[in-house]
DNA sequence: ATAAATCTGTTGCAATTGCAACAAAAGGAG
DNA sequence: CTCCTTTTGTTGCAATTGCAACAGATTTAT
């Protein structure tokens, strides 16, 4: 996959990419896991897309949380909703999982047309919009589970949300245990307690990373 | 103010902007308080901007908790994003806090230019991008808030971020305490328990709507 | 293959939070 | 002004959650 396959380019003759491409000077970098790939402390305003690997947006808070905002795979973008106030950007990485190459690029550059007068750049600005809706719907979707009240319900709301875009009762869960647990932002042993209560409970069947939702109810318990 | 006078329509000229609205067939509607101005769970894919008034996003769930999703004022924008799975914008509503009027649009009708060939079109869809981002941080920021593990340190992050926006330590609450609380989604009396706490250790001084951060490392006790 | 690191699974205990219930204050409607 | 509704402020008690600390399993690195 190259970039020039990004759904922001999607559309897109290769010779107006190739124009653009020297609009926005983007920088191509390449990660190794854990290392860091953007310090939104130090870099507001900067938007980078995935081109392959994995990565995580977190906040690492001085009293030792990590909580994990986001998680970044192929073709993702991020960057963008960070560049307000810079106080708040303070502590947030993006953090390699999986070895990964990141394209660079300034906010601006796609927001402006470029002097070239590219003749591409509406459609890129109308593709980037559908990235940004989408990433909306992720975020809320995320608001969504977090004000859930109990452990138990954001469990069940995450389950409810995984079922619904696997479309299979049965949920392959993309991520560690611990993880999970910092994506819900709980207490991991807190979480294993009541993941057992509801196996106990026989409202879900958990083992390992597999996760089957027994009672059919559940979106009217949340 | 009129609809026309919504960013959204920012640099179109009126002319357009009356062509355009053939095309987006619109309808307005008022509401008084209380009154439900849109229900997702019936109307996905719609979108609605607020000319007056202001309104809330609200989840009721089933055990009777209420959630306030977002605060919506003059010239905000709602909808697009809880347009992916039916099943989560069930119990999602729009409710009217000050009288308000709506315009009713949809989606799809912003995103494909129109058959007539508004000349402004793709001014429109810049318009609507920043409006998408706009929404994008601010959701970033719920995001970033709901993530904190306590109440202490949620009241302590909304505290921040008005007094960022507010740019001033000595913050107006713009909503009551009992929507801050579900704002927050912790349960009233424990964050008032918490508020009364802070008082006593000096760390704020809260009095009414009316809220200043004493203690200057606030950013750093999150 | 072996060591090191990470992840899973458990538990007791303490702290935080939610719940229920009430009284007082404030705000609106007639 | 007076009634009625909403909001604020409090508290005891029960339930949930987080913390700390393990041991075993699994994965990754050398």
């Amino acid at each position: 996959m190259t970039f020039y396959d990004n759904f922001l380019f999607e559309e897109i003759k290769k010779e107006d990419f190739n124009k653009m491409m020297c609009c926005f000077s983007p920088k191509i970098e390449s990660f190794k896991r854990n290392e860091i790939v953007c310090d939104f402390g130090k870099n507001p305003g900067i938007i980078g897309i995935i081109r392959t690997g994995t990565a995580i947006t977190v906040r690492n808070s001085v009293n030792g949380n990590r909580t994990i905002l986001e998680s970044l795979e192929e073709g993702d973008i991020f960057g963008e909703a960070f560049t307000v106030c810079d106080k708040l950007s303070d502590g947030i990485y993006v953090v390699c999982e999986e070895d990964c190459q990141v394209m660079f690029m300034d906010y601006r550059s796609i927001l402006h047309p470029c002097s070239n007068g590219c003749i591409s750049h509406s459609r890129l600005l109308e593709n980037f919009f559908f990235m940004l809706a989408r990433r909306s719907v992720m975020l809320s979707r995320r608001v969504e589970l977090l004000s859930r009240r109990s452990i138990r319900e954001k469990i069940l709301c995450y389950l409810s949300m995984e079922s619904c875009s696997q479309k299979s009762r049965k949920i392959r869960l993309p991520m560690s245990l611990s993880n999970l647990a910092d994506y819900l932002c709980v207490d991991r042993s807190a979480m294993m307690r009541e993941l057992k209560k509801l196996n106990d409970e026989k409202i879900i069947l958990s083992e390992k990373k597999t996760v089957t939702i027994l009672n059919s109810n559940i979106e009217t318990e949340m």
